[in-house]
RNA sequence: GGGAGCUUAGCUCAGCUGGUUCAGAGCAUCUGCCUUACAAGCAGAGGGUCACUGGUUCGAACCCAGUAGUUCCCACCA
């Protein structure tokens, strides 16, 4: 057979994933087998495939590629994310794109445009996927907003609001100014940043009782080391947000700070406006910070807010909620907060007010999806207690019920889970889950799967409510809230309790995903899964590393150095991009990735199809005297012994998650292996033929070599598989049981080793002397150990016998 | 401020239970080859005080302590 001297990679792709589709493959259904499951961390329904999701899902792949090839029923759900507010943050821009507001549409408008876009968009991510060679039982595709799994998720906030764990709460929350909602602790990103810490002098409150100010030090010591003169009447304070004065309840220090002792219980003016506030002591203000002195404005800054509820001090709530000055603050209204601070510092320095401006660093949280720098705000929100569920969570990863790998995020995860705290759960969102609560007129209100069962609560306390009274909470939940439930709701566990499927497929094997989300999703699903289904979700956790550039910068959109992963699969084929991908990734540390490995693994797959030219390139004749010889004999009981061996280190690597380590056994094994000696050993000299046995045994450790790196590379090792011989209909790499992984016979390998130990040595020797390669010459007599060695190290070594030469003589 | 990790060749990293795969791999570099599957290839070579300092041990890249640098996570010094 002649086969070409290039192949098309993208059409070799999209060749055999049509057949392994049309003969459903990838699908999965409950049987006697042993199940091996894994669910997809399904990716935002919006979202495009970048770096993360190509090592995350390529690792899946691998994995359920190979427990499919073991013999299990091999189970992969796919899937995606309604993620709630990235998502309608989206739509949001869209529509202003197009001139709407999302202020000027109702409720229901909002969520058509929401669907139009999720119908639009929302497969685009799963086709990637598909491209990337992903064999997901897409079947069973799924979708948190499904009506079943909204159901399940509306189910599972009763069941946990009649269990006691979910309550209505006024708290200090992260407010998300411009997606106009709250967030959790977890989507807050703090960053540290270059700001200015601003002294702003408070003028005092004349001593009503007349005492004079016995203050015995003439001069304050503040932190920059400076002295500043005292200043009987007037204290400054020090802050980064100078804006908030106009919220200040109140002037705290320390108790024990005998600068200030004479202050304590005296009043003070905010400037500007000028509102009477005490001075008061408490043992949190840091002496040593700033001037020790604390403005306390209890409506923006968490501290503040249990300062506030511990001396009773005044809530003044100066901002609206798109993060502009309120009516409260009376000056500066509807300015942007950060608008305001250059205005108030102007007017402060004005006024006399400002004492002095330092350079300053601190901390800032920044909201995850939007950017937007969150703001303290008191609010009435939806929490769950966590403190409960995390228990049994906590005790299956302490036991290693469920086992992370690597093994350090286990720390993190029990630091975590021991300081859990209630989780904020309600958005101010409209695409989501709504809340599945319900007001009356008078303010009662209950929470109920429907509104009938709603209304059949209420109404036993006012019989003259109709269904038309109710209203439902205005909020939907946080995307979490759904996303926990994932591993179970898949194959509709709550939904549709006790069915077939839950019980067949779940606990799943093996979650794979980034070390970011742990807290986010890995650690609820835990929860949930104990709290709703009673049993673990997953029995191992493998953490991926962060994807970075060879500068070692994290991927990002905003830094524009994620690679167009498409226009790669194009280029070179998914088997390249996933070697690139893979090769670089070792287990659970960060991978520096370069386009460079892409082209490495493109150059392996060249290898492979140049090795299968060369093999189907001979021509075979018939064993005369059905004696193999000794050479190729041994050729073959070495290889095979090395494969084996390959088998079993692979094997070791694989229950560690080794999978790029696994990767570069293999890589050698084929390329060091199997091309440089295995076939050089049994090549036939030029236009000779080869004999029928080791040619037959030839393409039987090739199909085997396939079966082996087919979890990695699975489109040229089909396309092989079928070129290698005459295939049914049916028989496909991809299903193919491997019959390797036989004993090792150490004796083979060691001589082997020995072998091309001798060879290796002669190359060198003739290397030095730079002896050209057509200059056969016979420098060397050597004693080898028996014929097949002496054949082999002439034949590769090129070394010629003595009869050889002896012959030439006579020539 | 607390916690975790990392530091081995020019680069990216292996090196699991201290001693025969102990100083390794892949890129990169250099040398020689268009050799009849592959120049997207073949055959070779050079290159490291295993961060530093002590300790434990017959023996340390590996265990312990400290130091320095670095990354990440958590945290309420405005």
């Amino acid at each position: 057979m002649e086969l070409s001297k290039t192949f098309d990679p993208a059409g070799l792709d999209q060749r055999w994933y049509d057949r392994w589709m049309e003969h459903k493959l990838f699908e999965s259904k409950p049987d006697n087998r042993e199940s091996y499951t894994i669910v997809i961390p399904p990716p935002n329904v919006t979202g495009m495939l970048h770096m993360g999701h190509a090592l995350n899902n390529t690792i899946q792949d691998i994995l359920i590629r190979r427990v499919r090839m073991q013999g299990k029923n091999a189970c992969w759900v796919p899937g995606t994310d309604h993620a709630s507010i990235a998502t309608e943050a989206k739509v949001v821009q869209m529509l202003r794109e197009k001139g709407i507001k999302k202020s000027d549409l109702s409720r229901e408008e909002f969520l058509k445009y929401s669907f139009e876009w999720k119908e639009k968009y929302g497969g685009i991510i799963l086709q990637q996927l598909k491209k990337l060679g992903c064999s997901c039982d897409w079947s069973r595709t799924s979708f948190t907003m499904d009506d079943d799994y909204s159901k399940a998720v509306t189910k599972v906030f009763v069941d946990l609001y009649h269990k006691g764990y979910i309550y209505r709460g006024l708290r200090m929350i992260n407010w998300d100014p411009k997606a106009k909602t709250s967030l959790s602790d977890e989507e807050v990103i703090k960053k540290e940043v270059r700001s200015k810490l601003y002294f702003i002098r408070y003028q005092l409150e004349k001593a009503s009782s007349g005492s004079q100010l016995t203050s015995k030090a003439a001069t304050l010591n503040w932190s920059d080391g400076n002295s500043h003169p005292a200043a009987p009447n007037d204290i400054t304070i020090a802050t980064v947000r100078p804006e908030t004065i106009l919220g200040d309840s109140a002037i705290c220090v320390n108790p024990k700070d005998e600068r200030y002792k004479d202050l304590v219980g005296r009043f003070a003016f905010v400037p500007l406006i000028n509102r009477r506030i005490p001075i008061i002591a408490d043992e949190y203000v840091e002496i040593e910070f700033g001037t020790g002195a604390l403005k306390v404005t209890p409506a923006h800054d968490a501290n503040d807010y249990q300062l506030g509820l511990k001396h009773h001090l005044e809530v003044i709530d100066t901002l609206n909620e798109d993060g502009t000055m309120s009516k409260t603050a009376q000056l500066y209204i509807g300015q942007d907060r950060f608008e305001c601070r250059k205005n108030i510092v102007k007017d402060l320095e004005a006024n006399g007010h400002l004492v002095k401006v330092e350079d300053y660093s601190n901390q800032i949280g920044f909201s995850e999806r939007t950017d937007a720098v969150v703001e303290p705000r008191l609010s009435l929100q939806w929490w769950c207690s966590m403190k409960e569920m995390a228990k049994p969570a906590l005790e299956a990863v302490m036991n290693e019920e469920i086992k992370f790998y690597p093994k350090k995020f286990e720390n993190l995860y029990e630091h975590w889970m021991s300081g859990i705290k209630d989780w904020c759960v309600s958005r101010q969102l409209w695409w989501g889950h709504r809340i599945p609560a319900w007001y009356a007129p008078d303010g009662s209100f209950t929470v109920a799967e429907t509104i009938e069962e709603a209304f059949s609560i209420l109404s036993t306390h006012d019989s003259h409510l109709t269904t038309h009274d109710l209203k439902q909470d205005e909020d939907v939940l946080d995307t979490w809230f759904s996303s926990w439930l994932w591993p179970f709701e898949v194959f509709h566990g709550l939904s549709s309790q006790g069915n077939e499927e839950v019980k067949y497929y779940y606990p799943t094997n093996t979650l794979v995903t980034a070390p970011e989300i742990i807290f986010f999703w890995v650690a609820r699903m835990i929860m949930a899964g104990f709290e709703v289904m009673n049993k673990k979700p997953f029995s191992e956790v493998y953490f991926t590393g962060i994807v970075r550039d060879k500068q070692g910068r994290k991927m990002s959109k905003s830094l524009g150095n994620s690679p167009d992963l498409l226009g790669l699969i194009d280029q070179y084929g998914a088997d390249a991009v996933r070697f690139g991908i893979l090769i670089s990734s070792p287990a659970g540390n960060d991978l520096l990735f370069d386009e460079k490995l892409i082209k490495q693994g493109s150059r392996f797959n060249n290898k492979l199809w140049n090795a299968l030219r060369l093999v189907k390139g001979w021509e075979i004749q018939p064993v005369t005297n059905g004696q193999l010889s000794a050479g190729n004999q041994f050729a073959i009981n070495w290889f095979e012994n090395k494969l084996n061996a390959a088998v079993a280190e692979i094997e070791k690597l694989f229950a560690e998650f080794q999978i790029s380590a696994a990767l570069k056994i293999v890589y050698s094994l084929v390329w060091d292996d199997f091309c440089s000696w295995y076939l050089e050993m049994i090549k036939p000299g030029y236009d000779q033929p080869i004999d029928q046995e080791t040619y037959d045994a030839t393409i039987e450790l090739f199909e085997q070599l396939m079966q082996l790196l087919h979890p990695f590379v699975p489109f040229m090792t089909e396309e092989i598989y079928h070129l290698l011989k005459v295939r049914g209909e049916s028989d496909f790499v991809i299903t193919s049981k491997t019959n390797i992984g036989k004993e090792i016979n150490l004796n083979v390998l060691n001589e082997g080793e020995t072998i091309l130990q001798i060879i290796s040595s002669i190359r060198d020797i003739r290397n030095r002397n730079q002896i050209k390669s057509r200059d056969r010459l016979k420098l060397f007599s050597i004693r080898p150990l028996n014929d097949y060695t002496a054949s082999l190290v002439m034949k590769l070594s090129g070394l010629r016998s003595i009869e050889e030469i002896s012959a030439d003589r006579e020539n």
